[in-house]
DNA sequence: AAGCACACGTGAATC
DNA sequence: TGATTCACGTGTGCT
């Protein structure tokens, strides 16, 4: 559709000028078909004033109804500027939407790494070691290395002496038991690097060497565990560490 | 501002007409100061028709643009509505946006306390027996205690000790330990409920008990805390468990 | 019919 | 200036 103008008058906002609105009219229909053939200009009007306050009632209620929508949406639209509070306070709708997308996106992503992070695998052992993203300062970088695998008490004695051995900058240790699974989670620092610039590779090999170190630990707990089911004595006590 | 309809045209769209958009062209002045005092019923044109298609290019450039911006905004409207996914699409802008919002907040918290449960707080000890929301069916309530302070391996002892005395349920422990701090945290459930519902004041009444333990043995390991940096041996060795 | 929600084109302001 | 953003009133469809 495309609708011409006919006059623009300016006026104080929202009054009652009937007059103004005259031509407008025609979209209400209901108060007597005549009104909707005659010209604007060779309308007198006078015998419709009631239809036509009713109506110009109604084009009132429309509009005030659309600028509350408007008001709704613009208030949450705040309430988000203020929720992603990313410094600058000016900002489009359009750029506001996008930052917010990616905002929820984001913390979505971290809340299943978290919840993937407390869980404990129940049927596969697994033996990981990756960068982990916490600052301390120039020329470090920190790992997280995890094994998890059915608890078996002397696993602990081959752990403990595996990292010993390996002389790591243990930062936290964390064990968690669920039924008969354990997981032990370490992170450590490798800070190789020289004029305050990590040595990636050194930290890498570094990484790599856990990786191994807790491979054979995990390979001889799982050949005891498998001897011991094998063995007559399957609930046999094990020295502990 | 008020403005009134001359006629409305039918037409397909966005086209060319230029006789229909004459009117509008006061807007945009520049084109020979006659035209803005003439009135539409006495203006034939002619003369000013490059003027007018000028004028015309512009306003359409503009609705144009205000199109592509609307869908700019929409689409952004369109992935966060995929994106909070609560089941039925049909919802109005302001809804939506008011869900997006509960919903970053919900995320906002839900990371603030994954963080906080990741910490272990340096200065001050602390024993906390509070309600842990995974379901295990009606009739089970489950718990979360932690106790954290500092490291002391005959704590593991008493710990061990206090939770088979108490004949816990236990669904999960935990223990980190950070420089001299060790944090311990265990799942415990209760299933004190009739008719498959809980027995809530018989499962707060465990959790208070549960408490009060642990904070028995908070309070025996710091007094040998204590007691072993007034003696004339702060190193000395302790048995393990 | 009467209310609501949306898309549209426009006027004004800002850069 | 031209481009871009916003608020506004309106037309229209749905319920």
């Amino acid at each position: 559709m495309v609708y011409t103008f006919c006059e623009r008058v300016s006026s104080s906002g929202y009054d009652d000028d009937l007059e103004l609105l005259n031509d407008s009219l025609h979209e209400f229909g209901g108060c007597g078909g005549s009104v909707l053939l005659s010209s604007p200009i060779e309308r007198v009007g006078g015998k419709n004033e009631n239809c036509e306050a009713k109506a110009l009632a109604a084009l009132k209620n429309h509009s005030e109804a659309e600028r509350r929508r408007r008001e709704r949406i613009n208030g949450h639209l705040a309430t988000l500027r203020g929720l992603v509070a990313s410094a600058h306070q000016k900002m489009d709708k359009a750029t506001l939407l996008a930052k917010v997308i990616s905002q929820v996106k984001e913390l979505k992503k971290n809340a299943m790494e978290a919840s993937k992070d407390f869980l404990i695998p129940m049927e596969t052992d697994e033996v990981k070691v990756e960068p982990y993203d916490i600052k301390l300062g120039y020329g470090c970088m920190s790992y997280m290395a995890t094994i998890c695998c059915d608890y078996q008490p002397e696993i602990l004695c081959d752990l403990k002496k595996t990292l010993d051995a390996l002389q790591l900058q243990l930062v936290k240790s964390e064990m968690s038991t669920l039924e008969r699974r354990m997981k032990n989670v370490f992170v450590f620092t490798c800070c190789k690097g020289v004029n305050n610039s990590v040595d990636v590779e050194a930290c890498q090999s570094i990484g790599n060497v856990v990786h191994k170190a807790l491979g054979s630990v995990l390979e001889k707990a799982s050949m005891s565990m498998e001897f011991a089911l094998t063995t007559s004595y399957p609930n046999k006590r094990r020295r502990m560490c």
